[in-house]
DNA sequence: GCGACAG
DNA sequence: ATCTTGTCGC
């Protein structure tokens, strides 16, 4: 908690960030039963097309144990090799969880966001803290995360009719650019592209290592 | 003190 | 995160 305090101030949460980014990239992490293997994945997006144009992983052994509000710590070093591992550098990240919509304001999005220096936001498929109201049911609503006076982020609805997603800024990026990021990676499911194709990766790699193992 | 709690 | 079973809808 203390590193989270430390790093807190370094977070740029006015951005904007780019608008029309070239590539955006998606991060996630599969888990073997046991829990004693992992495998992280990145995968880069043309941000027009949705087409994966680079991508990467890294395997090896969960570097903490899951404790709500201490979640980078679990997943940031694997998610880190497995970035060195690109050969381009995304003009975005997506993080699959949270970044200011955090208890101390610095969740995982805004952890990779200050380590790599990469405008970074969260996209989280639950809430962790925050209070809401339910957005109307088509695709583009939203509706603010609130905790006290404080805004968060978005509860956003990504397609007609499903379960929102929870949008919060990273790193360098703004909350209206964020929603605009989403929006765009989400043209026919619940989850931005850069999400489903990271998260592809990273379960076929757990795979993998399992049957190599 | 008790419940809630990204993945 | 992971597992299981069934149901709904395109």
């Amino acid at each position: 908690m203390a590193v989270q305090e430390e790093l807190r101030p370094l977070v740029d949460l006015v951005g904007p960030g780019p608008s029309a980014p070239a590539t955006v990239a998606g991060l996630d992490v599969a888990y073997a039963e046991g829990g004693d293997l992992l495998a992280a994945a990145v995968t880069v997006l043309d941000a027009r097309t949705l087409a994966v144009v680079d991508s990467a992983v890294d395997v090896g052994r969960p570097a903490f144990g899951y404790v709500p509000g201490l979640f980078a710590f679990r997943e940031l070093p694997a998610l880190l090799a497995a970035l060195d591992r690109l050969t381009t550098i995304p003009d975005l990240l997506v993080c699959d969880g949270h970044g200011l919509a955090h208890p101390r304001r610095f969740g995982l999005a805004c952890h990779l966001g200050v380590v790599t220096g990469l405008p970074a936001i969260g996209v989280a498929k639950t809430p962790l803290v925050g209070v809401w109201d339910q957005p109307s049911a088509e695709r583009g609503s939203w509706s603010s995360l609130r905790d006290g006076g404080e805004v968060l982020g978005r509860v956003l609805r990504t397609r007609d009719g499903v379960k929102p997603v929870f949008v919060s800024v990273g790193h360098r990026v703004s909350l209206e650019n964020a929603t605009a990021q989403v929006l765009a990676l989400t043209p026919r499911y619940r989850l931005p592209e850069t999400t489903r194709t990271a998260d592809r990766l990273c379960r076929d790699a757990l795979a993998e290592a399992e049957q190599a193992r």
